[in-house]
RNA sequence: GAUUCCGUAGCUCAGCUGGAUAGAGCAACUGCCUUCUAAGCAGUAGGUCAAGAGUUCGAAUCUCUUCGGGAUCACCA
């Protein structure tokens, strides 16, 4: 049921056979709206084989497609575009073709390829903030979408457990918290550990004002500060197992896991493995043996290790420090050889923001460099910061915005909204709390994921997320709508019944429409699945609820007197629902029933 | 300074493997609910695709330069 793959074939047949050319590709793409016709293909590019005009060559192909191909109804020339008319035959057979079928196929191959996506990747010293809910949903529906193109796809969880970071939360907790637990204060376990995180910063501050009255200079100053002093004596300890820090430590920690897991929970994201840098912070030395005997590494007169990328382009960039200990990229190159090793991958996706393009430049490059074939497989899901109208998010100087209270908002504003709409009537407390949620995160899912992943966003709390036009709330309501047809239509209708030949339909020009619209479900999930793009899925998506809007209001369906026109349109309206709900699914949001 | 990403309507974004007259939504203004859910539909207005040059039959799309913005350039993570 290709019928580019077929038309691409003929045309090259074509040239072969008119011009004597031998062509290896040619692209058909969709018709100009203004223009009559499905498929075009633009035959500029011939025209040094065919040395004729743009216009007779075009004629000429087109004249060879039309006897070749029988789902060539016809064909009209503009200038150097040949307009392909697809036959009608072709649009109902392929409704036929879908009719009852999933548009997501949730069995795989048996050769599936393997991908690995990491996303999320929190610290444990402070909550989630606006950044990760990005990095979460984006996270997410990339390995839904490539579970859907045929992958058996591993979500993996990298929590970043241990450094100086946590030791400054758990500091300040010994120091200033007098045993405040989540319990005894009600907070939320993350929420709490994140409150010592400032805590620590705001008397950190102080301190360095301090020494720097004294005469130090800021470089100075943040080293000689007596909280940071401690910290570091923390980590010291940590790093030697004492236990006091370890209890300590696994106390916080449990609280800000208990926290993060009702956060993800909230925001519908899960997770296939978990890994605890705590446990593979040390992973990574053994490959510098390894590296130095490959000669792929070198040791300076201190000792350090260190890799020379400047061939490449790049700096030397150092792997071991004097005193032996591991860098941040040591770790990362062991965690990845680790993870090949015990589950071997065809790909494995990071994602993570793009202020770390540089690092995974450069981790990709020595591990290629090292030797490692899957290296090719490895691919840096790099996506835009999340700005502010006053530019970019500093926990230090209060403006994130935290994931929680986000979404606490967005529902409460789903179900502002619904009430004035009159919509949860009929509806029990617990369907229509459901229904806010679905709702609310929907909203705010769609306004994220629908943004190119690569490109930075701009959030502006003052407006609050819209939930008209392009958004979710605008798709979930014509699924919605679709399924009060549905219900109303009742159970006595065999819509699988429905033979449209036999029944003599005549198309409508915006059923075509619709049609090709669910023939392209295909191509545009593969095209997701390659760019790592929910983008692409929440455009046609919200095209295809669009366009379904516009044939509801115009045509009758249910009030349609023939009764083969009712049965072909509620037909039609309901595999429009399923593509709906199954581009929704890839982008990790529900749809509801009624609304 | 070096590297890298970005700049499309007042705002938020599509379009970018070169193709026909650059599209949506929001905001503004007009119509349309006794007719399958108006979170809707239809319409008006809004553009030097940052600027310039080049390649091409054809450039928002590719190349170069300039301007503007972000990020990175630690023996931090």
């Amino acid at each position: 049921m290709n019928i580019e793959k077929k038309l691409a074939e003929k045309t090259i047949e074509a040239l072969h056979s008119l011009y004597g050319a031998t062509i290896e590709k040619v692209v058909f793409e969709k018709t100009n709206p203004d223009f009559v016709g499905d498929l075009t293909l633009v035959v500029f590019n011939f025209l040094k084989i065919s040395k004729k005009k743009p216009e007779e060559t075009a004629t000429e192909i087109g004249n060879f497609l039309k006897t070749h191909i029988a789902e060539v109804a016809d064909f009209n020339v503009v200038k150097g575009f040949l307009n392909l008319v697809i036959d009608n035959s072709f649009w109902l057979n392929y409704f036929k073709f879908i009719n009852g079928k999933p548009f997501i196929n949730d069995t795989l191959a048996e050769n599936a390829p393997t991908v690995m996506v990491e996303y999320s990747s929190p610290n444990t010293n402070k909550p989630l903030h606006l950044g990760h809910v990005r990095n979460n949903l984006l996270g997410y529906s990339v390995a839904e979408i490539l579970k859907a193109a045929g992958n058996k796809v591993i979500k993996v969880n990298l929590v970043n457990d241990r450094g100086i970071h946590i030791c400054k939360s758990m500091l300040a907790w010994q120091k200033w918290g007098n045993g405040e637990t989540p319990e005894s204060s009600g907070m939320k376990g993350d929420h709490l550990v994140g409150k010592y995180y400032v805590e620590f910063d705001k008397n950190y501050k102080l301190q360095i004002a301090d020494c720097k009255l004294k005469g130090l200079s800021d470089e100075e100053a943040e080293k000689q500060a007596p909280l940071m002093i401690e910290a570091q004596e923390m980590l010291l300890k940590w790093e030697a197992g004492d236990k006091e820090v370890r209890t300590l430590w696994e106390m916080m920690n449990s609280w800000v896991y208990k926290g993060f897991e009702a956060t993800y929970k909230m925001m519908g994201v899960n997770f296939d493995k978990t890994y605890y840098e705590s446990n593979t912070y040390i992973l990574g030395k053994n490959i510098i043996d390894d590296g130095l005997a490959k000669g792929v590494l070198k040791r300076r007169a201190d000792n350090s290790i260190y890799i020379d990328l400047t061939p490449d382009g790049l700096d030397e960039k150092t792997l071991l420090r004097g005193d032996g200990t591991s860098v941040y990229m040591t770790q990362d190159l062991g965690t990845a050889v680790q993870r090949a090793e015990e589950t071997p991958f065809d790909k494995l996706i990071y994602t993570v923001g793009n202020e770390q393009d540089y690092h995974f430049k450069v981790l990709f490059l020595i591990l290629k460099k090292l030797g490692y074939k899957w290296a090719d497989g490895l691919f840096h899901l790099s996506y835009g910061m999340v700005e502010l109208p006053e530019g970019k998010m500093k926990s230090r100087e209060g403006t994130v915005v935290d994931a929680d209270d986000l979404m606490k908002v967005m529902v409460e504003t789903a179900a502002a909204t619904t009430k004035e709409l009159g919509k949860h009537e009929g509806l029990s407390d617990a369907e229509a709390e459901k229904l806010f949620y679905t709702i609310g995160m929907g909203a705010l899912k769609y306004f994220i994921l629908k943004v190119d992943p690569k490109k930075k966003m701009l959030f502006n709390p003052a407006e609050s997320i819209d939930f008209n036009g392009n958004t979710a709330p605008f798709i979930q309501f014509n699924y919605v709508r679709i399924q009060a047809l549905l219900r109303k239509a009742g159970e006595g209708w065999d819509f699988h019944d429905i033979d449209v030949f036999t029944h003599n339909i005549t198309l409508l020009p915006k059923e075509k429409e619709l049609i090709i619209k669910l023939y392209n479900f295909n191509a545009t999930l593969q095209q997701a699945a390659i760019e790592y793009s929910p983008a692409v899925i929440a455009n046609y998506v919200y095209e295809l609820a669009k366009e379904y809007s516009q044939y509801y209001h115009d045509t009758p369906i249910l009030k349609e007197h023939q009764k083969d026109l009712v049965l072909f349109r509620l037909q039609l309206s309901k595999i429009i629902g399923n593509a709906i709900r199954s581009a929704m699914q890839l982008l990790g949001i529900e749809v509801p029933d009624r609304m």
